[in-house]
RNA sequence: GGGCUCAUGGCCUAGUAUGGAUAAGGCACCGUCCUUCUAAGUCGGUGAUCGUGGGUCCAAAUCCCACUGAGCCCGCCA
C-alpha cells in the first residue's frame, strides 16, 4: 500500500459525501488541471453541481476549480505537491513512502528448458518477470523471484543423451551440449528407437537412479549456468532455482496424484482428468509423470510458503494455466491467489523464431550488438571520454535499452523485434531516458545544495511538479494489473516534462535557481525509483 | 474445424479494464534552435473515416454481434 498525500482521494471523498460519485468519475487530466471529474450522471445541473461541489471543499491545496461543459477541473497548488513530495523524501528517503504487507508474494519468471541459450523470445518473460517482482516488491509486498528448473522431461533426456552418444569424453562445455542436442532431434526422426532410450531413460529416472538424477542435472546445470550469466548482464537475478525432479524424488507428485484419485480416468494405463471436453493427462503409459502433474505439485508448493503466486508464461501456455488452475482450485485444498501474466510471442522481420531451423536471436548476441553500436555513438558524440569510461556507459545503455524495448509494450500484443528499432537511441528510448537524467546529474554537480519551496512557479516548472507528484498513482495501477509498460510510459512522461522545463528555465547563475534546484533534487530521486523498476540504469553522465 | 489473443497516420506504440472534452507519443520526411547548465535534446509542419459491416447509447478507438486478416493452443511434449 502506498502511503502518500493523495489530494485526488481527499477531493474524491469531500464529493462523494454530497453527490454519489464512483472512482472512475474523477481521473487525472493531462489538458484540464490537474485532476478532473466527469458529471454527466449526476443528475443536477452543472451550474449547480460546480457551487455545491466549491462550496464543500475549501482546502487550501486547491488553487482553483473550474467548470467545463460536463467536466469540473481541479487545480491543486504546485507548491503543495512539491512539498508532499519533497517531504516524504526527507522523511523516508523515497516518494511514496510504503507500507509493508504482510503477505509474501512469489514471480516465476523465465523457467525456460536448459536446453539452449535464452533469446529474444524467451527474454520478454525474464524482462517482464522481473519487472514485475521489482514494482510488487517496491509496492510494498515482501517478494521473491523463482525459476522453475525442467530437469525430468523427454527434452532435458535428450540433452543428456545428446552428449552421452557424441561427445562422451568431452568437456561438458555449452556448445558440446547444443551440437549433441540438435543432432539427437535431427537423428529421430530417422530412427525412432532413440525415442524408446528416452522413454526408458525416464522411467529409470523417475524411479530415482540417484547417478541418473545427477549427471542430468550435471549437464542441465551447465547450460542454466549459461543462462544465468547471460541474465546478468540484464541486471536480472533470481532468487531461487527449483528443481522439477525435487516433486518425483520426494513423493510430491504422487501425493498430488493420490489426492486427485477421485477424479482420475484411466486409458490403459495412463491416468488423466477430464476438463470439459478435454482429457489432460497426468501419467503416461509406463508410470511417469507429466509437467501437468508437477506443475500442480511445484504449485502446491508455492502455495505452502506464498500467499500470492505470479506466473509469467509465453502464450501457448494459456490452456495448460487455465486447466492448471481448474485443477488447483476445484480439486485440491488450495488458498494461495494466481494471477498468470501472459506475454505475445516475439518474432523476427524474416518470420518466425525458430531454433531449430537456427532462426533465433539470443540475448548474447543482441546484448553484444547493443554495446557495439553504443560504442560507435559515444565516440563520436563525446571523444573526450576514457574506455573505462566508454565501457560503462555502453553496458548501462545495452542492458537499459534491452529492457525497455520490451518492457514498454503492452505483454499481450505481439511484438517483432527489429534491429532497427533496438539500435536507435533517439525519441522513445533508453539512452532518451537516462540523458534527461545526466543532464540534471550534472547540474547539480556544478551547484550547490538547496532547499527551496516556492509560491509561484512557471507553467514549465508547473509541468514538472506535477509529474512528478502523480508518480504513485503510476506505481499503483502498474503493481495492480501487472503491467510494468505503465511505468516505462509514465516514465517517458516524466523525462518529457523535465526536458521542457529544462530548456525553458536557466538554473546557474538565474535569480530562481534554488527552488528549481529543488525541483532537480527531487526530480533525480523519482527518476532513480521509477527507472529502477523496470531496470534502466542511470548515470551520472552519458 | 473448435478455443484464446491481436488489428490505431508510411512504420512502431499509448489510449480499450472503468464509454465522455480537439485520438497522444516515437521513427521516417520537411523546416527551427548550440556566445546559457550534455543537440542521444528542443520547437513547428505534413500525415488517422481507430481492420470491415451492423448494433446498444445523449455519447463508441473503448461495450455487443458478424466478418476479414495475423499469432497461439487443441500431444501419454514442456
Amino acid at each position: 500500500m502506498l502511503l502518500f498525500n493523495d489530494y485526488k482521494k481527499i477531493i474524491y471523498e469531500k464529493i462523494r459525501k454530497i453527490y454519489s460519485i464512483n472512482e472512475n468519475d474523477m481521473e487525472i487530466s493531462n489538458n484540464y488541471g490537474d485532476f478532473t471529474l466527469k458529471i454527466f450522471k449526476i443528475n443536477d445541473k452543472p451550474e449547480i453541481i460546480y457551487k455545491n461541489i466549491k462550496n464543500a471543499l475549501n482546502e487550501d491545496f486547491i488553487d482553483k476549480i473550474e467548470l467545463n461543459n460536463n467536466y469540473i477541473n481541479f487545480f491543486i497548488k504546485s507548491s503543495s505537491m512539491v512539498k508532499t513530495v519533497n517531504d516524504s523524501i526527507d522523511t523516508f528517503g523515497k516518494y511514496p513512502n510504503t507500507f509493508q504487507d504482510t503477505s509474501k508474494a512469489l514471480i516465476e519468471h523465465t523457467s525456460s528448458n536448459p536446453t539452449g541459450p535464452i533469446h529474444v523470445g524467451r527474454i520478454r518473460n525474464s524482462i517482464i518477470g522481473d519487472s514485475v517482482f521489482r514494482i510488487i516488491d517496491r509496492y510494498g509486498y515482501r517478494s521473491c523471484t523463482q525459476y522453475f528448473v525442467n530437469d525430468s522431461g523427454k527434452q532435458v533426456i535428450s540433452l543428456y543423451l545428446g552428449h552421452m552418444k557424441y561427445h562422451k569424453d568431452e568437456d561438458l562445455t555449452v556448445e558440446n551440449l547444443l551440437e549433441g542436442y540438435q543432432k539427437i532431434y535431427k537423428e529421430k526422426e530417422e530412427n525412432p528407437e532413440i525415442n524408446k532410450e528416452i522413454e526408458l531413460l525416464g522411467e529409470q529416472y523417475e524411479r530415482g537412479d540417484d547417478e541418473l538424477i545427477q549427471n542430468i542435472q550435471k549437464t542441465a546445470s551447465v547450460i542454466l549456468d549459461s543462462i544465468k550469466k547471460s541474465l546478468k548482464k540484464l541486471d536480472i537475478e533470481i532468487s531461487t532455482y527449483v528443481w522439477e525432479s525435487n516433486f518425483i524424488l520426494y513423493g510430491d507428485v504422487n501425493k498430488v496424484l493420490n489426492e486427485l484419485s477421485d477424479y482420475l480416468k484411466e486409458d490403459g494405463k495412463a491416468k488423466y482428468i477430464e476438463i470439459g471436453d478435454k482429457k489432460i493427462f497426468l501419467t503416461r503409459d509406463n508410470g511417469t509423470s507429466l509437467y501437468f502433474t508437477r506443475d500442480i505439485a511445484y504449485h502446491l508448493f508455492k502455495a505452502e510458503n506464498f500467499d500470492w503466486i505470479i506466473d509469467i508464461l509465453g502464450e501457448d501456455h494459456k490452456d495448460h494455466a487455465k486447466h492448471l488452475d481448474y485443477v488447483l482450485n476445484n480439486y485440491l485444498d488450495f488458498n494461495a491467489k494466481v494471477n498468470y501474466l501472459f506475454y505475445g510471442f516475439v518474432s523476427l522481420e524474416s518470420g518466425k523464431m525458430s531454433t531449430r531451423k537456427g532462426r533465433i536471436v539470443t540475448l548474447d548476441d543482441l546484448y553484444d550488438k547493443t554495446v557495439d553500436e553504443s560504442i560507435k555513438i559515444i565516440k563520436e558524440k563525446r571523444p573526450e571520454y576514457d574506455e573505462e569510461k566508454i565501457k560503462e556507459i555502453s553496458n548501462g545503455i545495452a542492458l537499459s535499452s534491452i529492457r525497455y524495448n520490451i518492457v514498454k509494450v503492452n505483454a499481450n500484443k505481439p511484438l517483432t523485434f527489429k534491429w532497427s528499432e533496438a539500435l536507435n537511441f533517439e525519441g522513445d528510448s533508453a539512452p532518451y531516458i537516462m540523458y534527461s537524467y545526466a543532464r540534471a546529474s550534472s547540474i547539480l554537480n556544478k551547484s550547490g545544495d538547496y532547499n527551496e519551496i516556492s509560491d509561484n512557479y512557471n507553467d514549465h516548472e508547473k509541468k514538472l511538479i506535477k509529474a512528478m507528484y502523480v508518480y504513485p498513482y503510476y506505481l499503483e495501477s502498474s503493481a495492480n494489473y501487472l503491467r510494468p509498460d505503465i511505468i516505462a510510459n509514465y516514465l517517458l512522461n516524466l523525462v518529457k516534462a523535465f526536458n521542457e522545463f529544462y530548456l525553458n528555465c536557466p538554473i546557474l547563475g538565474d535569480p530562481e535557481m534554488k527552488k528549481r534546484i529543488t525541483l532537480l533534487k527531487i526530480y533525480k530521486k523519482i527518476m532513480e525509483d521509477s527507472s529502477n523498476l523496470i531496470g534502466i540504469k542511470l548515470l551520472n553522465s552519458i
